[in-house]
DNA sequence: TCGATATTTCGCTAATTGTCTATTCATGAA
DNA sequence: TTCATGAATAGACAATTAGCGAAATATCGA
């Protein structure tokens, strides 16, 4: 969970998952999307997959990522939940008077 | 948003937040359940004021810190939505297709 | 095998971050 | 005003991070 929070304090890196919402996408391709250099690039992809946000498999001379929503998922959720934020599902956000402690 | 999730990249400031959803704390009394000095405690609380994420109000000699969920919120459901990620409410998850660019 | 292409790894530098102790500031009480 | 207390600021330090160019690795096609 601190990686994923860790992979998301970095705006790029935010890009870059917004991005592959789209679809899969090359490192390459999706390089050029930013001002920045390669190998830059390529540590960002590499933070995104220690924390487990995209999946990469190389596809010919390309590397193709994915996005893995589930685990952003999973790690939002949990966050929102243990801080009492009901974002998730259809209750009324108990915004105050937690009841247990 | 940067700053938000900038502030919600380090553990100890997630907790003083999950800490915080039990209701109001005195900086003291949080820096009391973390293991560091209290001037780095202060700096954290910096950092959450800065995101917009706590409100601060003097009480006699004590700073009072509060959980300002919304803007956490705002922040959480806006990437989530950027990024694809159907969190909220009760529609049916457009994990694919997205249909704008 | 050779050359081109796609991506990562390797040093390296500069900026940022988390931490500390010491000091300063603000408040309330004597 | 002086003292004690709660909290923030200042300054120093080590560790981490984002960035680069150059080199290494992997794959494909001739």
């Amino acid at each position: 969970m601190n990686r994923v929070f860790k992979a998301l304090a970095d705006p790029t890196r935010r890009q870059v998952l917004q991005l592959l919402r789209r679809g899969p996408m090359s490192a390459g391709e999706l390089a050029a999307h930013f001002p920045v250099s390669k190998p830059t690039m390529s540590a960002h992809f590499a933070i995104l997959r220690e924390a487990n946000l995209v999946d990469a498999t190389r596809d010919g001379k390309s590397i193709i990522y994915r996005l893995k929503l589930s685990v952003l998922e999973d790690a939002l959720l949990a966050f929102s939940g243990a801080v009492g934020l009901n974002i998730a599902s259809d209750s009324p956000s108990p915004t105050k008077e937690p009841s247990h402690d």
